[in-house]
DNA sequence: TAATTTAACCGTATATAATTCTGTCAATAA
DNA sequence: TTATTGACAGAATTATATACGGTTAAATTA
């Protein structure tokens, strides 16, 4: 055994639990529990160790890009000079630490990064890309702007199959 | 004037409430005042607001996707064959049915559509690749499949500038 | 300037919810 | 069968959310 804290298989109970609270996360332990055919204490019970054993991670407001000055977004596909381990690390660190950029994804098949960006206007786009290019390694970039997002889902599709004696996943 | 309710411009407190309660959504308002100084009433007067103008969507969990199976993600561009309305529209109608689809983006730079896709791992690329490509309209796909995720900040960066006269954004 | 209005705030009181505790039931194993 | 375990429900307690009333400060107008 690899952990110390026996975790054990998913439910039909947990996994309706986990999909509700990925799309209500500040519903009332009451509603939740009335949804999922529980009373109060142990609903409560099940999230804590939800929490507990990391599949919550946390909870977040959504809140809405376009009014808060990140209407656009943009891809940025970034090949590295040379693929040596200490170019990849200088890249990596310097890149997190632009907040502008959302995701930066390692990738397999023809470059190496791809960045995700949350943008105010296409104006700021310039200056962002003269920071990206300046970063260590990079060779070249190519942006994709995103004209429309036509499906932004944060949430998982989990799975709320009747059967409880097939859960769908553990670590 | 374009909508019947007055929006007024954020304020610091209103800024350090939504970048608090995107990354600890279900933080007490009792917690969540102390931290903006305010005492609890104000503080879920103006949560209230930003729910109700629309700076909120909404809360949500954040699960951990390797735990719940969803531990692969891969992007796919994908070119249409023909860039007709009618073409567009048909590929997003199909598109966004498809669970594992996350993310779905109309881009400029060269193809049409750049998708996320969330998978439980390689095998089950097979089955969904098979599925876009028989979506309507596809011509090409490109898949990069990611190595490792460096960055995947869900939440945007707010500004918590001290100067209160100069509000980030509004619609 | 002075009076008036407005908006935001604080503290208290009440309602609602979270959390803890205790006992029961059902499943499993000895 | 009997002991053990785990999950549950319901009640009691604690904590929190929410509504209310009063105060202050700032802005507006006379």
């Amino acid at each position: 055994m690899t952990t110390n804290s026996k975790i054990k298989a998913l439910d039909r109970i947990d996994i309706s639990i986990l999909d509700t609270l990925q799309k209500e996360g500040r519903i009332a332990n009451v509603d939740l529990a009335k949804k999922v055919n529980l009373s109060a204490s142990p609903c409560i019970d099940r999230v804590k160790r939800l929490e507990k054993e990391g599949f919550i991670e946390g909870y977040g407001a959504r809140l809405n890009s376009s009014k808060l000055g990140y209407g656009t977004a943009a891809f940025i596909q970034v090949t590295l000079d040379r693929t040596t381990s200490d170019v990849f690390d200088k890249f990596r660190d310097a890149v997190v630490q632009i907040p502008q950029v959302a995701e930066c994804h390692m990738v397999a098949g023809g470059f190496d990064y791809l960045l995700k960006l949350r943008l105010p206007n296409m104006e700021a786009y310039r200056s962002i890309l003269a920071q990206i290019v300046d970063l260590p390694g990079v060779a070249q970039t190519h942006t994709y702007v995103v004209i429309e997002q036509v499906k932004n889902d944060q949430g998982l599709p989990l799975k709320l199959h009747a059967d409880a004696s097939t859960p769908p996943a553990q670590s």
